[in-house]
DNA sequence: CGCTTTTGACCAGCGC
DNA sequence: GCGCTGGTCAAAAGCG
């Protein structure tokens, strides 16, 4: 049973690389809503951060996307989002029935507390879009595993380009 | 009632 | 060969 699941997991990690897409906001939230509902799954410390790390997945029907969300070491006001996998369902199931626009962080501020330095929750599907349409060559990032992020720490830009530092265009191509 | 969340333990891969 | 880390799963409890 668990051998079964441990395969298929080592058989992508083995195998083939799933696209990542890391994303620092300054936030002090880190169930950023960014129009899925994401259920946490486990919780460890890395060495590289005096913070311990959360791991969510998309709790949809079939949706394997994964998320880890970790803390800047240096910086415990910047959140490190990283996304792995992509949905294959829309974006469904929001209370508020206000994905088509989030220009409104009032909405977002009405459950919790959001800063206002926030640039765009939905800021993921945009650049889900942008990698879609961007996927010529597949330049391999250098990011190791928990490593390799010194620039985009060193400038806490609030540039929405500047967050977008780590894009991995691999073209998983869901059937 | 349903769903979510939390912790612990286990396993796998990799490095030296 | 051994150790280490990272990652996931499992179960249980609590809350709305």
């Amino acid at each position: 049973m668990r051998a079964d699941e441990k395969k298929e997991k080592k058989q992508a990690q083995k195998r083939i690389r799933q696209p990542r897409f890391a994303f620092m906001t300054k936030s002090d939230v880190d169930n950023l809503e960014d129009g899925y509902r994401w259920r946490k799954y486990g919780q460890k410390a890395v060495k590289n951060s005096p913070f311990p790390r959360s791991y969510y997945r998309c709790t949809n029907s079939r949706c394997t996307v994964k998320k880890r969300v970790e803390r800047s070491s240096e910086d415990p006001s910047i959140v490190i989002t990283t996304y792995e996998g992509q949905h294959c369902h829309q974006t469904i199931g929001f209370p508020r029935g206000g994905i088509l626009t989030a220009h409104d962080p009032h909405n977002f501020t009405s459950h919790h507390h959001l800063p206002p330095p926030l640039p765009n929750p939905y800021y993921y599907q945009e650049l889900l879009h942008q990698l879609h349409r961007d996927n010529t060559s597949s330049p391999q990032l250098p990011q190791s595993t928990t490593e390799a992020r010194p620039a985009a720490v060193s400038s806490i830009n609030p540039s929405e380009e500047g967050l977008l530092g780590d894009i991995v265009p691999q073209t998983m191509r869901n059937p």
